[in-house]
DNA sequence: TTGATTGCAAAATATTTGCACGTCA
DNA sequence: TGACGTGCAAATATTTTGCAATCAA
């Protein structure tokens, strides 16, 4: 918790940006917020209860900011929204389980993918530097819910 | 060619869905656009040279007509709009190598992915039902650009 | 005939940008 | 102090929707 702070500043000093409350409230919304796939507005929405004067501009700007700066991940689970969490929770090995009923997004910790990268790698000449899997299905509550 | 023509008039007609000039020459625009990965715009121009006076509403509303027929696969490569394909390409083992340099799209055919699958299926109460395989990188030719 | 379908324009949604003002370093 | 950052409003971009007119079955 301490630490994603101190790596804020570190990483702002090091192009010469500035630590301002808005960018240190946003962060805290991520590092308090258990769930983790917050999407602007819901960033907007959890800061503004301590920062009631914060503009929408201010979040795009700052994630936009944190994702450059490897803090945050920008994903898009396909609602047309993009949604942020931390990088150090993606490291490149938990895939998101999409329940296409209630919209619950759940986390799947694998490493067989490399294996899939490694194969790519071999046979194509694409050089892989990313990768976004998702699963779409039921969730366990909805598989019961007939 | 024509048993895709046979199919959409046969999936319409169980809907009573209607055939419709707008709807013919749209999917016809899929069949003869080798590519495939068309955006609605993409479609509206292709349409339009045939079509001129077809409207861009018309074309979303039947992209997805479309997609719930079966017939296309909504996808998104994260630039902000929808692509489509048919769906029998899309038959669960084929992903795409996005190029992060040049936007192409390519393709890659493997069935590695139903190994996982099958883990995830074992491991946790996740029913999978579809899934969605990314991977970001550099194309061949964008790899010997710099 | 008649309900589905279309084209147009307006609306909705998510995100970005210009700009005057404010603030961190 | 001065460049960076912010809030606001307006602009973009994509997709959706209301509605009167049109068309396929």
């Amino acid at each position: 918790m301490k630490h994603t702070f101190d790596a804020l500043c570190e990483k702002l000093h090091e192009k010469a940006y500035k630590l301002t409350p808005q960018r240190e409230v946003i962060l805290r919304a991520f590092i308090e917020d258990g769930e983790g796939h917050l999407s602007a507005e819901d960033v907007y929405n959890l800061v503004k209860t301590r920062n009631p004067d914060i503009g929408l501009a201010t979040v795009y700007r700052t994630l936009d900011l944190l994702a450059e700066l490897d803090i945050l991940h920008k994903m898009d689970f396909g609602d047309g929204r993009s949604r942020y969490e931390f990088c150090d929770r993606e490291e490149h090995h938990h895939h998101h389980l999409i329940c296409i009923c209630c919209n619950k997004v759940a986390e799947f910790d694998d490493d067989l993918l490399e294996t899939l990268e490694a194969v790519i790698a071999r046979k194509s000449d694409f050089k892989i530097l990313d990768h976004d899997v998702k699963f779409f299905g039921l969730c366990k509550e909805c598989q019961n819910k007939s």
